[in-house]
DNA sequence: AGGTACCGTGGGAGCGCTCCCACAAGTGAT
DNA sequence: ATCACTTGTGGGAGCGCTCCCACGGTACCT
């Protein structure tokens, strides 16, 4: 005869049911300690606190998610090939922040590579069937469409770096005009006059703040800003070398350059060091990501870090708000909200 | 197409019922077509997914796990503080890997840390509640209790970077025995004669197996292996150059150096500098990792490469096996299977 | 013919929760 | 005394699936 009901499956893991008659009161009641609520008596909760504790008693998370319409998960967005981009430390230490957030809840982290567009299409068919409650969108890219897509599905999400001044999401984002203000006047501080910059790819949002950094920080310093000191990069090593290389024959008597990233900040490096220019004495450098490459490079380089961890844990707190709320903070006609946090300057040899 | 704004419990994402309905056959049948049954005749079949299509069914996850006892989630479990260490490049190509050999299947990924006390409290929990069918485990400690944990509770696992020669979980590793040697042999091909190597730390199997790889690659070349030639380091940049420091203060005849990690070798190449020896005409370096670093040093490091996506791959394969036998391979009897993946050395400047 | 195999198929019985209604008992105003 | 609440509690009714048994239909034996 055929063993009705559970065969070795479920091991033998206690349910409700059981709790509820080991600690003598009806399922209803354990359902409510276990989710905190407040209408239970305390010599109640108590008893079935006991009862939960001595059989070891841990929720069927599937079976909650399937009677309360809810999963308890988040999905963290990854559109793979930016990820290689910005990259190196960036993505693991904002898997931290973001970790860390998420150990004081009761969510589980979702990883969805949305890369191909095979990959793609399976994570739209993930959010049709609201798999998850909340999601993390990181580097995305400024026409993406997965934003809007959310947005009509009515998830909750939140993305890091906003992809215009007027995103729609909420987002957090690391001051990267401040930043940029922090690593010329540092420059201006240590008395260099001709500060050239090599940017970011100039589509994405970040990038332009730190040109509007650079700009503004130059001016208020009572500098005229030369348009002939700024040359477009993106973010990539052969990027950083060929704008060091224009520049330097643009205009030759710079002394300082602000590259938008530490790679960057690499390419340009090797440009002078061909030119013969010596790194910092004839020209400083400042980079721009405070990763390995600039602890490592040669000389070591000063470098802006971004608060990646925090801005990991900003992320999880901003979402969980709204996902508390049920429903985007945009459908209830809310302010959305904007976080951004701050910068530092590194100090290191080149400069 | 789909535009039905419908909210609440239930929302409007249509059920296996209303598949069934629709495509004039009983629920069971649906179930069979979308679980790949042979069961279920082609005109059924076909008749059944026109009804998937048209209403766009997705299955109920929550559902599916509440009746079949069964996630379709597996979790990468990361003891953080070690992430630190090996990390770099390292973690984000695994889980690329990871995410690649994932997406060819209905599994999702979940991302859990397991740093503090706390988290791996919660971590237990997880597992005892079989939250999910399979555990991928990366750079765990020797005496880590977390292998013992799962393989009590049978749930499949599968670890990167054995733990010892006699690792009972199904493992997946590159080669540093055969990196070492690679590494080892290039270096007496150039026509090296006194080579050192700075180790990894002694507690990690890998670091080992390239010591193993380092003497017996000198051995077979017909050197003597001196083990004065041979200074312990921690995977570490300060670690690195205290061995160098010593290696130099041993054997300043010494004409390279292979050193277990980018990193170490990072720290190698500052004591060589102050030490004034030219990389690489006194002293050839070899790293070991082909990270970022290694691109970016000067000169640029010749390194091993691990194919680290595809052991992310692999483990993803392997783990699958194990979950659909249902329960760790250990438990029943077969062989225990040991995953080796090939090195590359990539040759640069240094060396 | 009758028997014995299978098919392919429908649908009942749960899986372990949450939600919510019902109800007993207590509290206070009328 | 009545009525209206409130508070704590029990338990029915699902949530959307999978599992499995039962059933009619074919096919191929005796």
């Amino acid at each position: 005869m055929a063993s009705h009901g559970a065969r070795g499956r479920g091991g033998g893991r206690p349910t409700l049911e059981e709790v509820a008659a080991r600690a003598g009161v009806g399922r209803g009641t354990v359902s409510r300690v276990i989710n905190g609520s407040p209408r239970v008596s305390d010599a109640t909760r108590a008893a079935v606190e006991a009862a939960v504790a001595e059989l070891g008693y841990v929720p069927n998370t599937a079976a909650r998610a399937l009677a309360a319409n809810r999963t308890d998960a988040i999905a963290l967005v990854v559109p793979e090939p930016e990820t290689r981009f910005f990259a190196e430390p960036y993505f693991s230490d904002m898997l931290r922040g973001v970790g860390a957030a998420l150990s004081d809840t009761e969510m589980q982290l979702l990883l969805i590579f949305a890369g191909s567009d095979r990959e793609r299409q399976r994570l739209a068919q993930y959010l049709a069937a609201h798999r998850v409650d909340g999601v993390l969108l990181v580097s995305v890219h400024a026409d993406d469409p997965l934003p809007d897509m959310l947005a009509q599905l009515e998830i909750p999400a939140v993305i890091s770096g906003p992809r215009s001044a007027a995103e729609t999401l909420t987002s957090v984002d690391s001051d990267n005009y401040g930043g940029a203000r922090q690593a010329v006047e540092h420059l201006i501080g240590r008395g260099r006059r001709t500060i050239a910059h090599i940017t970011g790819r100039l589509d994405v949002y970040g990038a332009q703040r730190r040109i509007d950094g650079y700009r503004e920080a130059l001016r208020d310093a009572g500098h005229e800003v030369d348009e002939l000191l700024i040359e477009p990069g993106d973010f990539s090593e052969g990027g950083g070398r060929r704008a060091m290389e224009a520049l330097l024959e643009r205009r030759p008597d710079l002394d300082a350059v602000f590259a938008a990233s530490d790679v960057t900040a690499a390419g340009a490096r090797h440009a002078l060091r061909e030119a013969g220019r010596r790194i910092p004495d004839d020209v400083a450098l400042v980079g721009y990501d405070d990763s390995a490459i600039a602890r490592h490079m040669d000389p070591p380089l000063t470098s802006v870090r971004q608060p990646i961890q925090e801005m990991g844990r900003a992320m999880i707190d901003l979402l969980l708000a709204e996902v508390a709320d049920r429903r985007p903070l945009a459908s209830r006609g809310l302010d959305r909200r904007q976080m951004v946090l701050a910068t530092e300057l590194v100090g290191r040899a080149s400069s």
